[in-house]
DNA sequence: CTATATAGGACTAAATGGGTCTTAGTCTAT
DNA sequence: ATAGACTAAGACCCATTTAGTCCTATATAG
């Protein structure tokens, strides 16, 4: 149905936390959990993967938590996406290497839907997390006010 | 995982078909489906969405099938895929209503996530079936060569 | 040493998607 | 007018994926 999945909408949520408070040291996935009414333990599946891909930098033991690797205009939505949920591929045969669907030669459409395939992967690539911060801080800071500030 | 359905996939390759064909008459979901190797059955019903949300044409009876209700150059990929698999939306939430998602407020990445996704439907709806024919044509010609045209 | 954090695997449950089948209705050529 | 060819529409099943939980191990600050 052409959407994310929700492991790819908490990573960026997560992410896009982090992006906020990019400096001011690491954050424990159960306290963003929790700020977000993100179920605890599969964000901390979502960070790990983050972790793995170098997206952000963990920190174990007491007072660990996770922290952006690079600053925040430097990571792109795709990244975050697609490190969480596999490469951004629009067709389910595999383009690179032999073309096995069973279409094979018949599938006409293939083509095309590569170009269209690329003009996605530009979009997610070209929205940097910062990007993101700034059209969606009206929303964060009603939040802030809502929670009056328990969290940070 | 953002892909398309297999039915879309097999939706858009009909369309692609019939746009081929466009004043020729109609044609079968069976035939088509035999000539593309997409389980008959699946065709069928792919082929009723795109009828009731008119884009195809169908005719009943012997001799009926399915031809284009439009010329090619005005259907475009995304009128395809969405009246097949509905309408294309990367976030899972209903963004225009209510936001019910359980984060609701917290949500920070829904307004940078439906810019994104206004380029994906940009990128699919000036997509037209002409276009995606011009482009897969040599492959089309190739397979015919194979089927020694016993289709048509 | 202990409390708190990540790391990571095993596992369950729910949802989705792919696919089949059955029944009904419609057209047309003979 | 009737038989055969086709679409219409739904129920249904199975496999895969996804969401989410849980448990154990490991690291680390105090």
């Amino acid at each position: 149905m052409l959407k994310l999945s929700k492991k790819a909408d908490y990573g960026l949520m997560a992410v896009n936390h982090l992006a906020q408070h990019y400096g001011e040291g690491s954050f424990c996935s159960r306290d963003i959990a929790r700020f977000y009414h993100i179920p605890a333990g599969l964000l901390a599946k979502v960070l790990q993967r983050l972790a793995q891909s170098g997206l952000v930098e963990s920190q174990q033991g007491v007072n660990g938590g996770y922290a952006l690797a690079k600053p925040p205009e430097r990571i792109s939505a795709l990244e975050v996406i697609s490190s969480i949920d596999g490469p951004v591929q629009i067709t389910s045969c595999h383009t690179t290497t032999r073309g096995e669907c069973e279409q094979t030669l018949t599938c006409t459409v293939k083509e095309p839907l590569l170009k269209v395939n690329e003009r996605i992967q530009n979009a997610l690539g070209s929205l940097s997390i910062a990007e993101m911060n700034v059209q969606g801080s009206s929303v964060y800071v009603a939040l802030m006010e809502q929670n009056e500030n328990k969290f940070v």
